[in-house]
This record gives structure tokens, sequence and C-alpha cells, in this order.
DNA sequence: ATTGGTTTTGCACACCTATGCAAACGATCG
DNA sequence: CGATCGTTTGCATAGGTGTGCAAAACCAAT
């Protein structure tokens, strides 16, 4: 029935040219005559040819393809972010293979492992930790690869974060100044770099005002853990604050101080994301909490993979972007802050 | 540095064999001896060999990429469904190409265009639309099409959604008998199947009571306009109860309706949503709401899938799945319901 | 040892495009 | 009009893999 698939050799036939010239027409920047590329846009259009990006990228050496790795897509952040940094490498021609870390928990290894095998020209991961062992084979490979929202000590691997340490410490210095005696803080997963610097930067902040917090628990990034670690800390330790790693384990902590234990927020706990995920601003929550700009987050990473697999030379980065306090009402405001 | 890039050729070298061999030996169910096998693969896993996706695709005329186009990920169904859909697709060895058709909003075309351009085996569509034109270009390149939470009347896309009609159906009759006298209904964007459907089944569920809805408006699955919407209803229409079209947009009504106007749900006004996002379930609105059953909707997205591109002379599906009505506490419940 | 049958292997080509190179072309100038 | 130079075109090859076909290897049976 339809020509199964129409190729540059049938485009050239029917325009009577070589297979060579129709090639050009379609490569920006090559040398064609206006003559030549009219015959040919022609003859394309009418047989409804298209480039075979795959056969391409087999000679080109570039599949305009990024891997994207990425763990779990219920905290709000990360589809927000996935829809950004689809749309700004479309922009450039790319697009996004994804890969689910999640699934089966076969662990990261075999995901990078498939996504070598597709001949990405670079991955981004997302939420997600990587070893050195994976590092090294994607360098080897020649494929820059950049974290999101992770930092990792390798120094071939390029990182884009929010600056976390500043950020905590903002948040700490706002509940201090709020007046709050007794602060707990649910932490990231303690494996991730984030979660571990959101926690270092919160207690520096804590102990320039002399204070440290009452109490401390990992929540995993888990809506249950959080919420049982939020139970345990308003009841065993009397805490009047807490700072919640994510906002979507704040979500969770406010879900249990409000429906299941009856307190109000922030009259009895003030509480404090970080993220600033479009929920965050919902009435519902009204969480006041740290924004990640990811915007600017994704700009960032999008230039620098891109400038990395253009100028495979440049030196990978590690990127840290302040983010602004946004201030809401789900924890107490200090008198006559700005 | 690296050796930029080990092929067959090499691992064949390098065992001593040819490089059809070693093609056979990743090849399953190739005809290859023990002893051939073991040999070449120590050597491949010797030099890191993997084989070429891209170069396979281009003989096999297979790519194992499933392009997704999906508009936009703030509704939470939709991350969701993504996630379960790339899990199940790794399952078979396919990965997910994604494609936001939101983004410069140049429309679904030029997406269709760009997705054949990488010599997708097939196209999942979530929460877009998809006209004729389209479609019988997709058929014509030999490239099965699933719809997933949309319908449309072309006969040659497959398409899964849920039962609206009836789903929508059982929400009419769960408010009559909660004994509401006025009801609204804001519905999805009226430009998609789906909204459509819901309101049909609605409207179906009103008139068997003899009711009719006292207030109808088109919310285009937007926050903004689902909050105005829901404003107008409550203070014109003094409705008591509203069935809003999906979740993401019953969310915006509640808060309109608890933060804004200062009313209680589900004493001044019951609200019903559609759809059982997972933020459905969390206390903090606690939604009454029918469940689409993605994950049984992903199952025969996926299968419906794959079975066209294995037989391509399968019949195109057209799938409804039911779901069950999810009671929570945003609508008044009905004496002694089940 | 020879035969027949089965499995395994290698050869060569195909898939579709981009690009270096040399030939053809066109224009410009003397 | 011929020489010169820059532009445009075609030829041929490469990129990494799968597969039909025929040759080779193997095995068992006579």
């Amino acid at each position: 029935m339809s020509e199964r698939k129409v190729t540059s050799l049938d485009v050239a036939a029917k325009a009577g040219v070589s297979q060579s010239a129709v090639s050009r027409v379609f490569t920006p920047g090559a040398s064609v005559s206006q003559k030549m590329a009219d015959k040919v846009r022609a003859a394309a259009d009418e047989l409804g040819y298209r480039p075979n990006v795959l056969a391409r990228s087999l000679i080109t050496g570039r599949s305009r393809i990024i891997g994207l790795v990425v763990a779990y897509l219920e905290n709000q952040f990360y589809p927000d972010a996935l829809e950004r940094l689809s749309n700004a490498l479309q922009e450039q021609g790319y697009h996004i293979l994804i890969f689910m870390a999640s699934g089966t928990g076969e662990g990261v290894g075999t995901v990078i492992d498939e996504l070598l095998d597709y001949q990405v020209d670079g991955i981004i991961t997302a939420s997600v930790g990587m070893s050195d062992e994976l590092a090294a084979r994607c360098d080897a490979a020649g494929i820059p690869v950049v974290l999101f929202n992770r930092g990792q000590d390798d120094l071939r691997l390029s990182q884009v974060t929010s600056n976390n340490f500043e950020g905590a410490k903002k948040i700490a210095e706002f509940l201090v100044a709020g007046g709050h005696q007794r602060v707990g803080h649910i932490t990231g997963w303690t494996g991730s770099s984030t979660g571990r610097d959101r926690e270092a930067g919160f207690l520096a902040g804590l102990q320039t005002a002399g204070m440290e917090p009452v109490a401390i628990a990992d929540g995993h990034y888990r809506r249950a853990e959080a919420a049982a670690a939020a139970r345990r800390m308003v009841e065993a330790d009397k805490v009047d604050a807490i700072f919640v790693g994510n906002d979507h384990m704040a979500f969770a902590v406010m879900d249990e101080l409000r429906s299941e234990m009856g307190l109000r927020v922030p009259d009895d706990v003030s509480i404090v994301g970080y993220d600033d995920v479009p929920l965050a601003g919902w009435p519902a929550y009204d969480l006041t909490t740290l924004r990640q700009p990811s915007g600017r987050m994704v700009g960032a990473t999008v230039e620098t993979l891109l400038d990395r697999i253009d100028n495979p030379d440049t030196e990978p980065q590690k990127i840290a972007i302040d983010g602004p306090l946004i201030v809401r009402s789900s924890a107490r405001v200090p008198e006559g802050w700005t």
C-alpha cells in the first residue's frame, strides 16, 4: 500500500539529481544553489520525504538524543523540570529519551548501559545518585553528564543545583527571627548530597544564633516517613517549628499535623519547605518555602550540557544557583520581616 | 584517549571470528554454538562492547523507540501515567522519546513530523488532540498510534480511555442521591472528547432523575478558569454541588471556595472531581472523585500498541475501562450509601 | 572411510545518509 | 575570446549492524 519508506534516493530520482544533492539541501550550511534547493524541496514535499535521523546519526556521530534518568515523578518538582528541560532541548533540536531508574530497581547501572546503547549525545540525571564507576563509564564513552539537583564529588561530572547550603541557612535565620525556640528538621534522604547540604546549611544557620535543632530525622523524601517523623517531633520533642527537606514531604507533614493531629499551622507549629513547587502556592497549603529557581536551573543545565557536547574539551562545571525565600502563611512571620 | 567507539568488528577481530558471528551472538534466537558464544562474549566484555541500537534499527526497521506526545504535566495524572508507561515499556525493551506539544505552541503537526524523523515504532499521545490529517500521515508511514485518555472518531486510531460517560453518570447519581437540588458542572475543555463525554454522561445521569444542571461552564482544564467559573456558579446560580471535569480543576475550585470565599466543603457546596490523582487522597483536599484506573489504562495502552507493532494487520481498538467512584469527604454522602 | 543430514560459520550486501574529492559549471576580468 | 577563480554538483565511500546464501564443519550411521 503505502510506499513503506521514502528515502533520499527516491527524492533524487524524482528531482533528477544525485542523492548527495538531496542530502545537502537538508543539511544546514551546505553548499547548494537556490535552483537546486527549490527543485529538491518540491520533490521532497511531494513525496513526503524527511531525513532519517537515525541513519544520519550513524555517520555524523550525533543522535540529537539526550538521555534523562529520573527516579520518580510524584514530587511535582520533577515533572515541572522535565517539562522545562524538554522544551528547552526541543528548542535546540534535541529530544529526551526517558529512563526510569525506579521501576524494577535494578539500579542505575543497567539503565546507563541501555542509555549508551542508544548513542545518546548527553545524559541528564535528575534526583538520582551516580557512582564514580558509572561516571567513569560515561566519561570513557565520551558522553557528557550533568547531574540535575544532585551533587557528586567526581570532577568529571557537571552538576546544577540550587545553593542548598545558603538556602537552608536562610530558612534557619527566618525561623530564629520568628522567635521559635524548639526547631526540628526532617531531612531529605541523607544519602543524597542535596539532603546533606540542606541539613548542613540549616545547622550552620541555627548555630550563628547559638541554637541547635531539638530533633532531626531522615524523611527519605517519602510522605509516610516524613509524617511519622513529624508526629514524633511534635509529641515527644515539643517542637514549635519544623524545616522539612522538600515541599513534597512538607505537604505530608502539614496533612499529618492539621488533619490527623488537629493542630494549627503555623499557630501551633511552623512549617517550612524547600522547592516551591506550584502546589506550594495553592491556598490549601500556602507553604513558606525556599524557591529552587527551576527555570534558571534548567537553563544552566541545558547550556552546560550542549556546550560540552559541542566542545568536548570544556571543563565540567559545578553550578549552584541562589533562590529566594518565599514567605507564605505556613510559618510565623517575624515582626517587620521584609 | 578512550577508544572512541568499539564496534562489532573490533570484537570479531579480538575473538578471531567474523563480524556476523558477533552479530549473531547478540541477536536472540540466532544460530550460534555455545563455544562461539562464550568466545565472543568474553571478547565483548573485555572491550566493553554493546550493540549500537541506532545502526541496528537501520537494518531491522525497528528503533525500539516509542514517541510520547504530551501537552502539559501540571495535572498530576500525566506524570503518573508517564511513569507507568515508561516502566511498562522498558520492561518490553522499548523506551520513550518525549515530545512536548505545549511549548512554543506550534501545534501537534510539527511535533509529529519530528517524531517521524526519529523512526519511532509507535506513538502514544496523552491528553492531546490529533486531527484526521495527522492520523492519516502516521497511518501512511505505517506507525501505530494510541490515544491515551482521549477519543477520536477516526477508525485507524486506537484509543484507551476510562469509561467517561458511565463514570460521569455515576457521579450524577451520587449527587442526586445526596439530595442536591442545584448542581453545576465545570467541564473539561469541550474541544476534547473526554470533556464532552463526561458532560454527556453527567447530563444523562441527571436526566434519569428528571433534573438538569443549573449551570455549565467550560473550564478548559485550567485552574484559573475553573476557579472563576465556580465563583460565578456559587454567587449567581446558588449551586449546592459542582461536578468538576477533572481533579486538577477541582482542587482550584476547592481553593477558591474555601480560602477565597470562606465557604465550607461539603457543607455549603459539594465538590466532585474526576481522575483520582494521588493528591486527591491527601487530607488537605480529600476529594470525592471517580478513579481513572491508570494502571489498567497503561497496561491496555502498551499491550495494544506493541501488538499493532508486531502484527501490523491487527485492527485498531477503542478501549474504555470502568473506574469506581471513590467516596471521600468533599461531597455530601447519601444516607446508607455503600 | 564414506555418505547423508544438520548445525555453524563466513562472505557479501543492504539499510540511509553525510562528506571529501575532483570534475563540471558559471561568472568575472583582462 | 580565453584564462582564472569561486561555486555547485556528482561519484564514491563510510558509518555499524543484520541476514540470505553457500561453503564449511560437525555428527552419526552405514
